[in-house]
DNA sequence: ACAATTGGTTTGCCATGCAAACCTCGATCT
DNA sequence: AGATCGAGGTTTGCATGGCAAACCAATTGT
């Protein structure tokens, strides 16, 4: 066992914009990039350098195609990516359970904190 | 309004290094260096730089003496700090609830996807 | 025909993350 | 006392990562 939740977190997949791209993907089954562009409010070029790291990984495939006459890219997660993401949120689930422990006793942001804690 | 939930990460708290550094002084109220370090799985001078990053942007203060004639540095979380990882939890909580719905009903591939129609 | 728009990739650059090298001070050995 | 060892961190050097701008290709509007 890790000594801390976060040690047991995948970069590729917790980085803020692919967790994002990878959730999207998880709720609609099939998505077209320029969904994922605008939901995530990203640049294209941004959004095509992310989705090369997760195909690379192996947690989506990138499939393109077309729509009447309409190029069209669409990403869809693997079972590998189905299960990234699953363990990524399970172990922020962990953490959050561990702190939500905490905000109980402390309701919430803790505002007695003072500033001396110099002990010598 | 922003259009999903990682869109309000903030990329200082939600790296996970500093998620983790974050979570033990939250949970900790006052860590020392060496416990983040060896908690953490980290280099001392990983640690140093990610802490580096904190102090900088408010979330925590370091202090620095002696514990005997040992030197020690001590790390606390600052009323920001605190908030701003109380906001990183809640953003991920909402973001957990969105993908639990459908690992309710998952029994592999989700039905109605609304992002885009299937190609050709 | 050609300008504008859509759809996406490649390029270039700065910021980030990491470990190794380094620094400082106290304890221990001889 | 001087050398040596180790704890406790910081600084340096480098490879990677993340981002937007520039660019390429096809389509639609005028």
């Amino acid at each position: 066992m890790t000594e801390h939740p976060t040690n047991s977190l995948d970069d590729v997949v917790h980085q803020r914009v692919r967790l994002g791209i990878l959730a999207v993907a998880k709720e609609a089954r099939r998505v077209e990039f320029t969904f994922l562009r605008s939901t995530l409010g990203l640049t294209a070029g941004n959004l095509s350098q992310h989705l090369g790291v997760l195909e690379k990984a192996g947690l989506v495939t990138i499939d393109k195609g077309y729509e009447g006459k309409r190029a069209r890219t669409w990403v869809q997660l693997t079972k590998a990516g189905k299960k990234a993401l699953h363990d990524e949120i399970t172990t922020l689930r962990t953490l959050i359970h561990q702190l939500e422990g905490l905000e109980e006793r402390d309701g919430g942001v803790n505002p007695g904190s003072t500033a001396a804690p110099s002990p010598g």
